[in-house]
DNA sequence: ACGGGGCAATGAAACGTTTCATATCGTCAA
DNA sequence: TTGACGATATGAAACGTTTCATTGCCCCGT
């Protein structure tokens, strides 16, 4: 156990106290000579600054904290990714917290992070509208930036993709492929991205097509396998001729589900997925999927963290709003007419 | 900020400081009606413990860190769900550092890490082999529990899969499918596992075949797919008919760029890959994969660090190893004649 | 009536920093 | 020669807990 503390590396030394931690935080004030000779006695003494100690002094923490759903989905793994990178650059360090959407886990983590003062949360809550225990941690005055969250939250920055709008792309572009019975395949529907992206499908669907709801407890491949059961048992008269998936881990179980009773994607069932995860590309016929700018959306929500932390008065709470992107792919397009478009 | 200290709490309920940290820490030892009215007082002025005041006079954390090599990897998702189910369990938390594959990134965590007084580190490292840096960390006091590394370290624990037998399962599979050509995809070759899963290839393959080694800087689906062209474009007699590789990213990756080529998985090319990833199954063509035990894997590393935490003069170091298992699908068997074999 | 014992609550010390007001000393300008 | 100033170094206070030796009190047995 490293117990060796600066009192110990004074005396070492042959200097005070204060002047060993003047060595460690404003090494200018200090005399070259006995600069050295307190360095010399850190490293012979293998002292390591105890950060508990330099924290109970500051009153706050360097680091920042992001909460994600599940740390296992590539989305957030890019989120982080983002956030890590923007973090570095500021000198701040980013610790990782799983709530695997549960609301317990979840809750637990923002016990610890605010018994551990950290300067500022990310967050994608298990449930939107108004956490009780979000807002209390926040009237305490600690930061926090929604992430992929946050209608109508004044009182807070946020950073989101336009769900709407994906939804829509989705939407729209399955109609231009024909398609007229669409199922939309997610949930919980309490999930606003799940609601709005629905929202979007069906406001571009409007009258000119059908969309059937498959709810889904969860946004998983497992979930996805068994919606997409339902839906193949479907008599093929109603069958939805395509099928448009909140996630892309959705759609993957979906596609794979579909493959194995040996209905033909996209010739059966064409499907879009969201996200736009790196398998997409690489799943058994290549997803169509709406893409977001993940690991944007991880910096710029650091960013505005960071503002906020450092410029308490002056700060003025923003919603970001990206807009996502549809890449299509083989899923969602006829397979036999070769298209001619490049990629 | 939430600036309330215990102080305050006491002043607001009348009673002394020690009476209120004995509520926090040791309730049965005060009265009913005082505990309860130092409850009251907690709840009315949102107070929140001082994690940094607390580990400063315990001298140490409660939290258990894992620093992995990407948090993008599925493989890391699931050691990290292991270890946190085990610590949860013991009352500690986990917080998951990403080393990005970068020793300088991994170092700096290693740094902060150690000025935070952690329980103890779970890790991947970077590079194998006597880090200096982790040496100290671990002389200095810090349990530290290697994850799949540690050849012959003998004062720390390790958990780890048998790469050389996962290297010779897959081998061997391929070659009673008839294959002679065989290529091993992965890297860089410093790695253990992936020296050590291309030794259990070369081992099973003996004087049978022929193992072409294609060495890739990272063990990821890019490059997976640049390395799929480099055999693809082999004149087609030497081109090896089978492809083994070091992770399902780059079996993923490698699938991509056959398929892209028009050189069909498994009639032209057989594919193996390694990890057994939640996509493999659900891939192009479903992937044969080398599956680990990730999770327990976690869940084993974290139960020896908490086990050297706790026991500090009995505990012994011991090395556990996990055996791998081969998980046949379609990526490595001939694909007409349907196999009547259950799954 | 007195002493002992048990339960509750108290107060002070200690954890390892950082910060800030102060002390020391040599030097330079007047 | 003196006073002041700049450059260094010092010592003590404060951050918010936990712990532990003590105190205060009440009740019970003798």
């Amino acid at each position: 156990m490293s117990t060796t503390s600066i009192k110990e590396v004074a005396r070492h030394a042959g200097v005070s106290i204060g002047t060993v931690s003047n060595v460690l935080n404003r090494p200018d004030l200090v005399a070259p000579a006995t600069r050295q000779r307190v360095l010399d006695a850190i490293g012979a003494l293998g002292y390591v600054r105890n950060d508990s100690a330099r924290q109970l002094r500051a009153g706050r923490s360097r680091t920042i904290a992001i909460v994600v759903l599940d740390v296992a989905n590539p989305f957030f793994a890019d989120v982080v990714r983002g956030a890590e990178m923007e973090a570095e650059q500021a000198g701040g360090v980013v610790v990782v917290c799983n709530s695997g959407e549960d609301r317990a886990r979840e809750h637990r983590h923002l016990d610890i992070l605010e018994e551990q003062r950290v300067q500022g949360v990310l967050i994608t809550p298990v449930d939107d509208g108004p956490d009780s225990r979000l807002e209390q941690f926040i009237s305490r005055g600690t930061p926090v930036v929604l992430v992929d969250r946050g209608s109508g939250h004044h009182h807070r920055c946020s950073v989101a993709v336009d769900d709407v709008l994906g939804g829509r792309l989705a939407a729209a572009h399955l109609l231009e492929q024909g398609h007229r019975r669409i199922a939309f395949v997610g949930g919980p529907a309490s999930i606003r991205q799940v609601a709005d992206r629905h929202a979007g499908a069906a406001a571009a669907l409007g009258t000119n097509g059908e969309l059937r709801v498959v709810e889904t407890p969860s946004l998983t491949v497992a979930a996805g396998r068994h919606a997409a059961g339902e839906i193949a048992e479907l008599p093929a008269r109603q069958r939805p001729t395509a099928v448009f998936c909140a996630n892309d881990l959705v759609a993957l179980g979906v596609l794979q589900e579909m493959t194995q009773r040996d209905l033909r994607v996209p010739d059966d069932v064409a499907i879009v997925g969201y996200d736009d995860i790196e398998f997409a590309a690489a799943a058994a016929v290549p997803l169509s999927s709406v893409r977001q700018p993940r690991e944007q959306l991880g910096r710029t929500a650091t960013q505005l963290l960071l503002d906020e932390v450092n410029d308490q008065g002056r700060h003025r709470h923003r919603h970001v709003v990206f807009q996502p992107e549809l890449v299509v792919r083989a899923s969602s397009t006829p397979a036999r007419p070769p298209v001619s478009k490049g990629a």
